[in-house]
DNA sequence: CTGTTAGCGCCTTCAG
DNA sequence: CTGAAGGCGCTAACAG
């Protein structure tokens, strides 16, 4: 591969004159430059970035560490951010952590060592560690979809304690009052949050809060399935049940329907977070819905803007609100006392 | 951000030994070795990946190219490609090209500016010009889901011919001769392919391809939507419809929907791509499901021994074969004729 | 075992 | 308008 000094030489100038022609045309004459941009594309030259990065402490590109983009909500995420970044011509390291923190903390140690210029980050846990060394290296950050109490970052997040209450408060209207609550890991604040809504919901309508319906699980479908399994083994079953996120409700659905009930016949299943409708035929989940192309927008905005203007900033946290969205996997109870024995 | 002289100058050593002990500690005395690492320890030095770049030629960072991240198939490929790639201390951009060849384009040079060890490929059109702008800078490329003839490179690609194929012997089976092809770009291989397979089956089975029932629309939801919505305004309606792709499929399965008419009573419905049934709570489509994950895992395996073994490779093609998956939304044809009149 | 020199490819600074 | 010198951070190659 041609360097810089090759064109140069075969346009008969010195180097420092290609690197002009490329960056600040107008300040050669253009005889010259003629003469540089033939040699170019003579040689297709394509200029060293990397030597470029070196100089300039820039590399353009930002790392987006999350946890599974299997997961269409994290698609979405991956996918405004990589439309925000492109438009700033800024390009995107993906890195998928499946909340499991080594993992996590090697991708970040790599991706510092790589210099990208920023980081949109999924904790994998709540805790500050991980974010404090991205911020003593004074690398820009802006966490996505999580609260990490104890660091002074930008978070872009959903209001997933309104979601999870509003879920909860339209499972209460429709008449039910055996709800359980699928919740995610309890070390990441989305799932403390949407069990904290749940738990308002409850108390806010006189009902007590009970243990029983509340289980803790991972955010995946295998643990939604797993956990679902156990609660149908019980004796007496909710009527309805309330999933910390998508894939525990989609787990959820797969335990209750291999257990031979009806969705929302025998069970309402309700989650946070929707599943986009041109993806499955009919939508058919209820849901508090975020936006996930808004929150990859606006901390790609926030993350640029510290790039861009180094000065210290005041921490920004974007809430965006939820929608609950009402379709067909929740119904008014009706034959509750019956359930019970549907289960066996 | 501190460099290597800032702690060789800490640890009393040259900058030499500091890299020493970072990239063969065992050339270094136990003594100064750990005095060198307590100086890095305290200066959180983090060595510069670019600089080192610059010297070794090497990025460790791939490039995906693909359409549209926001296709579980194409989620799926980048899932695995990240994992491969991680597995050998790779990281991944991941870039959207939306199959516009400008956007194509314009990120094939800046890639190749960012000098990634390698590119896994889904060329916008069957056309063998991008590919070739790679090749010619002798970095290495595997191309995915399609071919591109006119250039050698190494492909992974699932068989959509014999995917296609079996869909339409399906649907001959079931007993349905009016069926609707709806195809993909047909400057893209893979719908060519599909295309071809639909019209096997029919050659085959002795039916006459009659291209009223062939449409052609891009990959996309709203293309489906769009394309399906005009064939339901023809007074004669297909009995049976075969989306090249999953977003085809479900586009025209809401067209469909709105037009009051029933799947699969009214019309069956098909096509090539599965959806992952763990996203849809009932798996619903019949399909002919390819392999995302593995042509990630087979692409990165390959472009991986490109870049280590620089020398001269046979150029191999792999072709995964397509599974056909009966599900709930292909039925028997039984009263074709009536079917005439629903749609208006 | 440790250090010096030099250069990867580019661009900022300063001269001409 | 064009060029020469020097350095970004790191590590081969060659001493000592």
């Amino acid at each position: 591969m041609p360097n810089i000094r090759d064109v140069a030489t075969l346009a008969q100038v010195a180097p420092i004159t290609v690197s002009r022609v490329l960056n600040n045309p107008d300040t050669v004459s253009p005889k010259t430059r003629s003469r540089v941009e033939a040699a170019i594309a003579e040689l297709e030259y394509i200029p060293n970035q990397i030597a470029r990065s070196l100089r300039s402490n820039r590399t353009n590109t930002l790392a987006l560490v999350l946890t599974d983009i299997t997961n269409p909500f994290w698609t979405a995420v991956a996918r405004s951010v990589e439309d925000a970044a492109r438009g700033q011509s800024f390009n995107v390291i993906l890195c998928n952590t499946d909340e499991n923190e080594s993992k996590q903390n090697e991708y970040l140690s790599v991706l510092l060592r790589k210099r990208v210029d920023g980081f949109l980050f999924v904790p994998a846990r709540s805790e500050p560690d991980a974010v404090r060394s991205i911020l003593r290296q004074k690398v820009p950050v802006v966490v996505l979809d999580r609260r990490v109490p104890g660091a002074e970052v930008d978070v872009v997040r959903s209001n997933s304690e309104a979601g999870a209450y509003e879920l909860t408060r339209h499972l209460i209207t429709l008449g039910h009052r055996q709800i359980a609550m699928l919740s995610g890991p309890q070390n990441v604040s989305s799932a403390q949050e949407r069990l904290d809504g749940y738990k308002r919901a409850l108390t806010e309508a006189g009902l007590t809060v009970e243990e029983r319906w509340i289980r803790e699980g991972e955010y995946t479908v295998d643990s939604g399935y797993a956990v679902a399994g156990q609660l149908l083994l019980e004796s007496e079953l909710p009527t309805a049940l309330l999933g910390a996120n998508n894939f525990i409700a989609l787990g959820a659905m797969r335990a209750i329907r291999e257990a031979g009930l009806r969705i929302p016949d025998d069970i309402s299943v309700t989650c946070v977070d929707d599943i986009p409708d041109w993806l499955v035929g009919e939508p058919f989940l209820t849901v508090a819905a975020q936006s996930p192309y808004d929150i990859g927008i606006q901390a790609t905005k926030l993350l640029l803007r510290q790039i861009r203007e180094p000065g210290v900033h005041s921490v920004e946290e974007i809430v965006l609100p939820t929608e609950l969205i009402v379709r067909r996997s929740t119904k008014a109870v009706s034959t509750q006392a019956v359930i019970g024995e549907y289960g066996r």
